[in-house]
DNA sequence: GGCCAGGACACCA
DNA sequence: TGGTGTCATGGC
């Protein structure tokens, strides 16, 4: 078996899968929009209800905060959970609307905290939003990356303790942190089939 | 027809 | 700190 950096996993990565042009968005309200509808859902749901949304207002900020209840969770509701979406929407859209300037200023732990204790917000969506909204090199140790990193360390963590080991040994610029989480999650949905990095390589960090 | 998906949260011990 | 139940739809 044969030791891997961080570097070259990436490079394999991305040798073998090509970039994956995440995440798939054409304006920061569609972006955030599909970031709380995936929570434990299949992305091919989301599209569902981004299609509605985008049918319903445009994605403009204000058209999509000025949706009655009802009416938002029937858009949404393709994507599961849709009482707590819906909820979990607005407060981020409306954080997003009324304190983006405010939210951009901060360093990244301060800003990281304050996205955290919003009600929707757990650690991944966090730094899913650090990474595409707020463009902070940010590593999302979400269930297919941890599944990985698991099997190429050859021992288990949760998501603080993955964080802890990973974040010291990257140094990728905000593109390539990105990149790195696009390539993660899709490998994790391809699967081994195409490349078997759990037999091959260990990791040691 | 069962399993699972690009989680978060409340509750419990 | 860690385990379990709940939220819910649609694809495969």
């Amino acid at each position: 078996m044969e030791t891997i950096t961080i570097d070259e996993l990436y490079q394999t990565l991305y040798k073998n899968l090509g970039p994956r042009h995440w995440w798939p968005a054409r304006s920061t309200e569609e972006l955030i929009c599909g970031m709380i509808l995936v929570q434990n859902t299949n992305y091919k749901n989301v599209f569902k209800s981004l299609a509605n949304l985008d049918a319903a207002t445009n994605f403009g900020i204000d058209a999509l905060l000025n949706l009655p209840e009802a009416k938002l969770q029937e858009l949404i509701m393709p994507s599961g959970f849709y009482k707590n979406k819906s909820r979990y929407l607005r407060v981020v859209l409306t954080e997003y609307r009324n304190h983006y300037h405010q939210l951009a200023a901060l360093d990244t732990a301060s800003l990281r905290a304050r996205l955290r204790s919003l009600p929707g917000v757990g650690n991944e969506t966090a730094d899913v939003l650090l990474l595409y909204v707020f463009m902070r090199p940010a590593f999302v140790a979400d269930s297919y990356t941890r599944r990985l990193f698991r099997l190429i360390r050859k021992q288990d963590a949760n998501y603080e303790q993955l964080q802890r080991a990973i974040v010291p040994a990257m140094h990728q610029r905000i593109q390539e942190a990105q990149e790195f989480h696009a390539l993660l999650d899709d490998y994790g949905k391809l699967g081994s089939d195409v490349l078997d990095l759990g037999n091959r390589y260990r990791l040691d960090v």
